[in-house]
DNA sequence: GTGATATGCAATCAAAAGGTTGCGCAACGG
DNA sequence: CCGTTGCGCAACCTTTTGATTGCATATCAC
């Protein structure tokens, strides 16, 4: 599943969403738990995770009349490999472009 | 200068940002001169350009009465290595929690 | 000096984002 | 059966954001 990648970015972006995370690698909770760690109601907590699902940061998991919510360490790990590799590709060339610049 | 992360990724979750690095990746160039290639206005370029700079994924660079910009590859690189050093942890953490319920 | 080009600043606008409250419904516990 | 707990919607509000137009200012070329 190759998300595009800015929209992870987009959610990532957000330092609540992070609180959200940061309870989250804690161990899997839900929207109404979270809400009780973190100053916001449980609603604003349900919108965030609803949007790091979408990007497949999060994955929700029914546990009786409950949601519980499990980070996917894996998206994380991919997005940073991700960059990495955009971020080669530009070194190489703005290194390319310096040697132009440069008469070589 | 370690820059606090969630804005950077704040920066990066926008394609109209991401089409200025890419076009900036052929070479420095203005807010201008941008503006040329891409469908936005200069002053809209010259906020994002502001937000990229702001950052450190930009730096201005003043030559005579225009000022280039031009990107900061390591920036993009660092991120991408705090990225994945938190994915890391995260991964860890996860692994053990999951031992931990599987009652190992 | 004059005209063309580049930047900067401000006002304005519409849409999106983050957040709240309120309500209805499903499901669990006694 | 009934109260409690947890979710999901929907409406609504406020602030931020992406983008625009307009104008003032600086600078380069001739």
């Amino acid at each position: 599943m190759t998300t595009t990648l800015v929209p992870v970015f987009a959610a990532l972006g957000d330092e609540t969403r992070w609180s959200i995370l940061t309870a989250l690698g804690e161990g899997d909770a839900s929207a109404s738990a979270l809400a009780g760690r973190l100053p916001v109601t449980r609603q604003a907590i349900a919108k965030h995770l609803a949007v790091l699902a979408e990007v497949g940061l999060v994955e929700p998991v029914r546990v009786g009349r409950e949601v519980r919510y499990r980070v996917i360490g894996s998206q994380l790990s991919d997005t940073a490999r991700r960059l990495d590799a955009i971020g080669a590709e530009w070194d190489r060339r703005l290194a390319a472009i310096k040697q132009i610049a440069e008469g070589l």
